[in-house]
DNA sequence: TTAATTTTGTGCGATCCAGTACATAAATAT
DNA sequence: ATATTTATGTACTGGATCGCACAAAATTAA
């Protein structure tokens, strides 16, 4: 929806005051603290620092501005993702940092909010068929990642890469809800290094 | 959570002409579709099939009405878990068949919503520090419930009950998510099997 | 400079919603 | 029978919310 191949458009109207990244990375802070449903129109127009007429404008209504602010986040998830799984070290060392990472992001000052997907997506799911696929889809890209990263290694080839990569989602997703519901840092921290060697045995 | 004690106490005004517990059922299953956020207290007083001021009078505002309904679901759903687990077979078969009805209520038609608790509490729990506190109690009684069923079985002493509770919950957890976001029952029922034998081993 | 085009910002309106007042009903106590 | 106590049901209110209309502003095209 952007000015594709970067051809340097002259707009022809009056320009946008703002960057889209930029204001779905602000909103995504609204979203994922309130959740969906409590998220009014006023407190994400100002977080956006723009109005609603221009949110509308640019994003559509609340359900289409949170569903792309949803795909934002979990692409740009999956890429830093993508990095770390493709670093150097075993495939140990590098599931551990991803898990730490994500640690530090969930948990991170001054409230501990987790994972949009998991922590603000799935209870929409059953009322917003659309946020279920997007949510599916990432969750789905996710799973991929990792599956890549374990078949890329010389771990047995029992369990299967997907069925290690699924067993690895798994952990992180319910490190994201603990992580939500309060839990300390450094419990997610003991419980992720436990499991990273059962998921690479 | 019925009249206990059977005191046959004469209650001195107009009698109620509800049943607590199934008024808390009803009402579950729109907090369950819709989330707290987004359950009206219109939708809620008509499944309950009484009226906006009974409803305050007997169970307070919304947010003390969906704790009362999240506990009363979290404690039978901990009570249904510990049956199970106390039953006989191997631990194996009883996790196996703890994952089974899970996934069985989680996908139930027609719309699969998943664990109230990971499905809906947790996206509340940054702005509603009650419900955060219930929903972190009742995920430390599922993995009590867990814990002891590790502890009263012949597995190796090491990883200890606690982590395997641990591990355990996690699953179920992830299988609760992918539950409300639209994976197909037999997938979850293939995933669930094939992490009882992991954490059992 | 004038017209055309797109964004911005104020502000409105219709709807919905949470919580409550008030009168009525149904039971027990005296 | 009368008073007391508790529950029910209607109806209301103040407030919040979503989405949009409309005019002003900023930029390019001619």
């Amino acid at each position: 929806m952007r000015t594709s191949t970067e051809p340097k458009k002259k707009p022809r109207g009056r320009p946008r005051s703002f960057d889209t990244a930029e204001v779905l990375e602000r909103v995504r802070g609204v979203f994922m603290e309130k959740g969906f449903a409590a998220a009014s129109l006023d407190e994400l127009s100002e977080a956006a620092g723009l109005n609603r007429p221009s949110l509308y404008a640019a994003f559509g209504d609340k359900e289409q501005l949170y569903i792309q602010t949803l795909r934002y986040y979990g692409t740009t998830s999956v890429e830093a993702m993508d990095k770390v799984l493709a670093g150097s070290g075993t495939i140990e060392q590098r599931l551990g940092k991803v898990y730490m990472a994500a640690i530090d992001f969930y948990t991170a000052p001054p409230s501990k909010l987790g994972c949009m997907i998991v922590g603000t997506a799935a209870v929409e799911s059953p009322t917003h068929p659309q946020i279920a696929a997007a949510a599916s889809e990432l969750l789905a890209a996710i799973e991929k990642s990792l599956e890549r990263a374990f078949a890329g290694s010389s771990l047995p080839a029992e369990p299967t890469p997907a069925a290690r990569a699924r067993m690895a989602g798994a952990i992180m997703y319910a490190i994201a809800i603990r992580a939500r519901i309060g839990m300390k840092a450094a419990e997610l921290r003991a419980f992720a290094n436990s499991m990273v060697p059962v998921i690479c045995r």
